[in-house]
DNA sequence: GTCAGGGTAGACAAGTCGGTCTACCTCTGT
DNA sequence: ACAGAGGTAGACCGACTTGTCTACCCTGAC
């Protein structure tokens, strides 16, 4: 065996953290047990220790694939647009769609997967790898907010991700994908204060 | 014995639910057994189940109580201000005072108990009695907002609810109190486009 | 044919969970 | 004095948890 990984184990530890991403980002991290995701993933027990030493191992893993699917599918979204305003104004519209369920490759919407985890589970990595995430979002946005304002995009940044935030909550909480448009009646309202 | 509740029993059952909301606040329903709240509260477990059949009764009790607790409080911060607008933007005061942990009556800040709550647990009556706490939330506030836009109020209080929620997932994971203050800025942008 | 490697199923260990129960103690009313 | 209510400490039960380990199976190289 020369390859450093075969086709059968990557696809393995595919299913494993797709599967374990699933159940956890519906029912949480702590009341999904490892036996479930077994199932779930169709694999044995001892394949999953192969490849993860524990189960924060798998978790990691599985927050490393959703941000990469979460932020590649917002990059996306923006890139249809121009830079600068249209592009910050199609973020709240890409958060609708996600909150209204039609974005099949980030699965039914219940919420920031990382807010949630980070809410959830105190250990150390997992804390930092979700705070990865607000950054790695920040410096997606972060162009085109440098774009309309050189010299408040921080503070206009700021705005936009409470404005996510309290968008998604409201989302999550009350089932209503409105939310997103809300959060973007009051972002314009910001950009235009800002001009 | 002629009364409903002696006052021992009032005392055991009032430092049970204070132990337990700590702990729950601080680290999640789930991940604080019942035995960490009985040494906490110096009470027996005998005497956790004669008062409540279950960890789940005892939860809901947790959220009565800290449901009044906030309420009352706010509602007496908004008191202090006229009705309106003032009381509004009071509001947001009141919530940056918390974040920064100058509310003791309330505990230090760890986010919005009742978001928290209704995100780690399935539990339906659980799930209901935190949506409960927004809508006497928004009980709460409705007052003023018919009394400053009687045609808009609802569309104002979504508004408000919205970045609530923002800042307090900000404050919570940034441990920032200004998300309050941030929160007020898109608040009084908002109410001066729908004046 | 045979033999190792990577997979399978699942028993098992060690520990935690919520919840029950026994045995004892300490007040209070009469 | 004494019965009984309500408290304490903590052993105990069954179910569940993560993680280990045994025993087996199937496939491909030679």
């Amino acid at each position: 065996m020369s390859h450093t990984a075969t086709p059968t184990v990557v696809d393995k530890k595919q299913q494993l953290v797709s599967a374990a991403f699933q159940l956890f980002y519906q029912r949480g991290v702590h009341q999904v047990g490892i036996n479930e995701v077994l199932s779930a993933a169709g694999v044995a027990k001892k394949t999953l220790y192969h490849h993860f030493p524990a189960k924060q191992e798998l978790l990691l893993a599985v927050l490393e694939q959703r941000a990469t699917a979460w932020l590649d599918w917002m990059a996306g979204r923006l890139s249809q647009q121009p830079q600068g305003a249209p592009a910050l104004q199609c973020f709240f519209l890409a958060l609708h769609d996600w909150f209204a369920g039609e974005v099949p490759q980030l699965h039914s919407f219940h919420g920031c997967f990382f807010t949630k985890v980070a809410l959830e589970v105190q250990d150390p990595a997992v804390q930092a790898r979700c705070q990865q995430f607000r950054l790695d979002l920040a410096a997606l946005l972060m162009p085109h907010l440098q774009c309309c304002w050189p010299q408040q995009a921080a503070a206009q940044l700021d705005f936009m991700l409470l404005l996510k935030d309290g968008a998604e909550t409201q989302a999550a909480l009350q089932a209503v994908p409105a939310a997103a448009l809300r959060a973007l009646s009051l972002w314009q309202l910001s950009a235009r204060a800002a001009a």
